[in-house]
Parts: structure tokens; sequence; C-alpha cells
DNA sequence: CGGGCCGGTGACAACGTTGTCAAGACCCAC
DNA sequence: GTGGGTCTTGACAACGTTGTCACCGGCCCG
């Protein structure tokens, strides 16, 4: 900026008014300083901006489990979407399920003094985050302090799903989900006990398989329910997340009696491949948590808000099939 | 920081070498400094950190055309795990093939002085990405300027993919595909067209169909085609990405003859579906760009270099359909 | 004709760090 | 005892911006 000031003949702050489009400077000026800009290809650095105005560069942090999972890549899509309206950017960083991870990734975002930091919490304990970052947390509650929280409709969504179920006649129904450490499971369990304890049916503990974090482990969960003696085997099955759904249709695949199937989360191709599911809506997970961020750097002052996004039922045979 | 010094009892500097854990500061004061740090719940600000040592605060700033996509996803996974070694965050932003606003995020990324800038360029002239940032451009070469590149083998792909529908007795084989206005599609189109060309087939122009961006696109370009008079109908489909290939999947669902399929970009489920493919792997794109771009951080100063990622065929029946 | 006002411009400090250099304390060896 | 070395610490400037304030010239109005 030095450089321009110097070949326009103008002072430094006289640069930075033609930068940021301030009144008050003669157009002859402006013009000189214009060119000067040209000529050395100058652009404002931002680091250095925000430093002096004390604000981050228009920077929101998402921390998530993993960009890869379409689950997630659409939230993440929702995000951007909220923030490139309003001209910011975006730092994302897969946390991994590791809590240790997660906490040097929140780390490094505060330390870059991101204006709003948006988590899917993974670790047990979120007292460490500084307060003084505006944060909204997703998919999953914090634990330790209250903040702003926008979840899914787990509880109810997989209660549907088994109840669907249920109405078709199924007795034995089976739930494959991730590890039980998780809050959206042990709401999605809760959903499938309830379900099950509103139709007068017990619950059999070996349909309950836990511990499912890829489709790999899904698929050979659902191996095992469906090698079961007839007497226990499940004539369905509900999936609790999509990593579930996938392991199951392989498992089904390969399985000669038809099982009813009703997955949580919707996937590609589902359509094709006719199965039901509970449809979470992970777009509007995101857009409402990113419009929530922004609200409160607007100076929104309420207590921390605890949004729910509903669920769909979405009917496409799977979940259809008589026991 | 200042106050953290002052409650300490010492100067900035020795607060700042404590952080940095530098040598030659006695336990004893470290111990103080530490306590006061503590107390103070002080964090670094990595702004005037990086400010001050001219570098950017460990950031790659990548653009893709859409987080949503899993090809995208894929790639920024693989970017952020290399970065993630480094210690590095990664800026993603989605340019949804928008040359205007591609242009918009490189300028807010170099503003933000990101030290690399890894982009999948859309629009049709790149000489503006100033030459002072580290860039590399993956899945697609930049226009106007000569810089490192990292793409895919995809003529290559798409006629091994074609070659294979010949071998099966294929000769009348359409090809679908997103805008000729990319580089990746018109190197499948010319795949598609030496393969043709090599078997000593004639290419119907009418069974090449462009210019579908979308599933849906794909999935009514598709109808059109098996709604072609007998003789003129395909008897096989390459499907030059996955959004095509969905788009195909859901035609063919509808369609009363087989059709043989193969795809370009391999897909979650395809191996439940039995779709055949030309795997293109993204994650060793985004690696190899991003391995490419630290090369380059760390004083590599070849001339522009151009890898590309080889392909590999996945048989799984729908390509071995007989016409 | 003089005083006040206004619009354009620039000097300077400050944001929060860290690199440079120098000062002071201490120790060892001659 | 003195000179030279090492080790710890601090003062200060600088990174590239922008907010504050003051200056200067011209204009209007009394």
């Amino acid at each position: 900026m030095r450089d321009v000031a110097q070949q326009a003949g103008v002072s430094l702050k006289t640069v930075s008014r033609v930068i940021n489009a301030e009144a008050g400077v003669t157009p002859a000026t402006a013009a000189k300083v214009t060119q000067a800009i040209d000529a050395l290809e100058f652009e404002r650095n931002d680091l250095a901006r925000s430093l002096r105005q004390g604000r981050s560069s228009s920077t929101l942090g998402l921390v998530i489990e993993d960009v890869a999972n379409p689950f997630y890549s659409a939230v993440a899509q929702a995000v951007e979407a909220v923030a490139s309206e309003r001209g910011f950017l975006l730092i994302t960083a897969s946390a991994l399920e590791d809590a240790e991870r997660e906490r040097e990734l929140v780390g490094a975002l505060l330390r870059r003094r991101v204006d709003a930091l948006l988590i899917v919490p993974a670790g047990p304990d979120h007292r460490y985050i500084s307060s003084a970052t505006q944060t909204v947390f997703l998919d999953r509650p914090a634990r330790g302090i209250e903040a702003d929280t926008v979840l899914l409709d787990n509880l109810g969504g997989a209660r549907r799903a088994v109840e669907h179920l249920i109405a078709h006649g199924h007795t034995r129904i089976a739930c494959v989900c991730d590890t039980a450490d998780l809050y959206t499971v042990r709401e999605r369990l809760s959903g499938h006990r309830e379900a099950l304890a509103a139709a007068g049916l017990e619950a059999d503990p070996v349909l309950v398989a836990t511990g499912n974090h890829d489709a790999a482990a899904a698929q050979a969960a659902v191996g095992r329910l469906l090698a079961l003696p007839d007497k226990r085997r499940p004539t369905a099955i509900f999936a609790a997340n999509n990593r579930n759904t996938v392991g199951a249709l392989h498992a089904l695949a390969d399985h000669r009696h038809p099982v009813a199937l009703v997955g949580f989360d919707d996937f590609e191709l589902a359509d094709l491949l006719g199965t039901t599911v509970v449809r979470a809506d992970p777009w509007r997970l995101g857009e409402q948590a990113a419009a929530l961020a922004f609200a409160r750097l607007d100076g929104d002052k309420r207590s921390p808000l605890e949004i729910t996004v509903p669920t769909e039922l979405i009917v496409r045979g799977s979940g259809e099939v008589a026991p």
C-alpha cells in the first residue's frame, strides 16, 4: 500500500479511503490511486485489516466429523451458502470423532479469530470452548455448557420409523447403529424402544447392534442378525444412520428371505433402491445453525436457543415388506 | 498478551517466548507466565502473528464446484488430510461453475493471504490469478497461464469405458455428459470418439447428449435417447460423470429393454446396483495437489508440473449387458 | 472584509504479535 | 581481580492496515 501511495503521490490514508470506497475523495485523486493500484497489482491484506479493526476477516469456522460423509457435506454446503450471502468464507475441519483432534481444531479456529464457530461436538466436555467466540452446536448438544444448538428430531424420527414397521406387522425389529456414546444414537435408540413399548412389544437386546461406525461394520452386524435362528431372527431392521443403512443394504443383498428396512437419513439412489427412510434434512440443519450464528453476530441477545429440525418418513417399498 | 505480561510481571517478549516454547526462559519465569495465561484464558492471536511473520497463518484455500458433490467432497477430504498433517487449516469455497463467483472467491482467499491456492478452474481465463501465491489447478488445466496441474486420465478412462462396451458387441454407444465447455467433458468426448473410430464405428451425433449438469437433466436426456426409433436407439450408454450416471440409472429403471451402462466416476452403492464404472480417484487427485502445493512451499523450484492420476475400470455387470 | 464552516487530505497512533539488539547478571579461567 | 563468555530478560521497531484528529484551502454569510 505504501508503494501505491508513493506512486500515486498521496498519503497512505488516501489509498485506504479509495480501496474502501469511502466518501470524500476527489474523483481526480481516486483515479490516480486506482491507476497505481492496477499498475502495481496491489491487493489489500485482509489479515492486517482484521487485526486493525478487531474483527475477524469475515470467516466462519465449521467443525464436522468428516466432509466426505454426504450428511456432513450437505451441512457444509448449507453453511457455506448462508455465509456466502454475507460475504463470509468458511474454514471447514474434520474432527473424525476424535475429541483431542476436535480440541486442537477448535483452538486453531479460535486463534484465527473466526467470527463464529459451528461445531458438531464429539468430546465428552465442551467447557473449554471460550465463550468469547459465538458458538453454535449442530446435530448434538454440547456437554457442560449452555449454548445455541440445532438438532434433528432424532427421537421422533426413529419412533416413526419403527412405528411404521410395526404397522406393517413386524414384531422383531432390530436396530443397527453407531456407538451409544453419541447423543444422536442414544436418542434414536430411545425412539426404537419407545415405539416398541407403545405397541406392547418386548425389546430383545440381541436385536440392538451398536458400535457400527462405518458401512462395513454395519454390514457385518446385520449379517450376524440374519444368521440368528429363525425364532430370534429379526423380520425388520431400523438402520440408524446413512452408514448403517448402506451396510444393511449390502447385507440384505446377500440374504435369501426378504427383510424390511427403514433407514435414518436419506441418501442418493435410495429411490432407485426402493429404500424407505426417515429423511433428516442436513441442509436445513446447517442453514439454521448459520442463520442463528449470524443473528447473534448482528446483536441478537436472547438466551441460548435450541432449534429442532423435523424429520419426514419417505415410503419407497423396503419398509413395507411383510414379516 | 499485554495483560498476561503485566500479571506475570514480565515483558511482552518473554510471554511471547513462553507461548512459542522458545529456549532460554527460566523454568520459574515460564511457570509464572503459564499461570497468568491460564488465569486470563489467553489465546494467541494468529492473525497478528501471521501479519508480523509475513506468512499466512498456515491456511490453504480450496475452490471447488460444490462441496455436496461426492467427487469434490472426496477431493476436499484428501486436501484436508494432507493439510492437517502439517497443521494447516483449509478454507473451502464452492464456485458453482460461475466464473464471476470464482473470481470473487479467489480474490477473497488471496486477500486473506492463504499460503497456497488449490482450484478447480471454471472461468475462461485465469491470468487474473496473481502468481505471487502458490497455485495448483485440479481436475482441469488453467487457461492462459502455465501452472502446476493435477488431472485425471479423462481421455484414457473414457476410451477404456467405450472400448469395453464395444468389446461386448455394442455399436450404438451413446455418451451423456455435462456441457462441452468443460475440459473434462471435451476429453471424455474425445475418448468416446477415439474408441469408436479405432473400432471402425461411425459416431452418430444424435447419440451425444451434452449439457447435462445435474442428474435430472441427464435422466431426461437418456429418456430421449431411449425413445429414439429402434434403428437409431443406443444399446449402450457411457455416462461421463457421476451426476450423469445417476440420471442414466433413473432413466434406465423406467425402461423395458436392458441397455448397457458404464459410468465415469465411482459412486457409493454402485456395487449393489451392479454398475460398471471407470473409477476416477478423487482422493488421489486432492492428495497429489496438496502434496505438490506443500512441495512448492518447501522450496521446490521445478518448472510447472502436470500430474495425471490414472483411472481404473471396475466391472460390475451393467457394462457387460449384450446389445 | 472577517469569521465560521466544510470538504479534501495527511500525520500519527494503534491493533497484537515477534525479530533484533542490547543490557545486565552470573560464572569461569587466567 | 579482570576479561570474556553464556544465559536470561527487556526495549523497541516493524508487519499492513485504519480510526482519530488536525490541517489547509475555499466558500458562504453576516
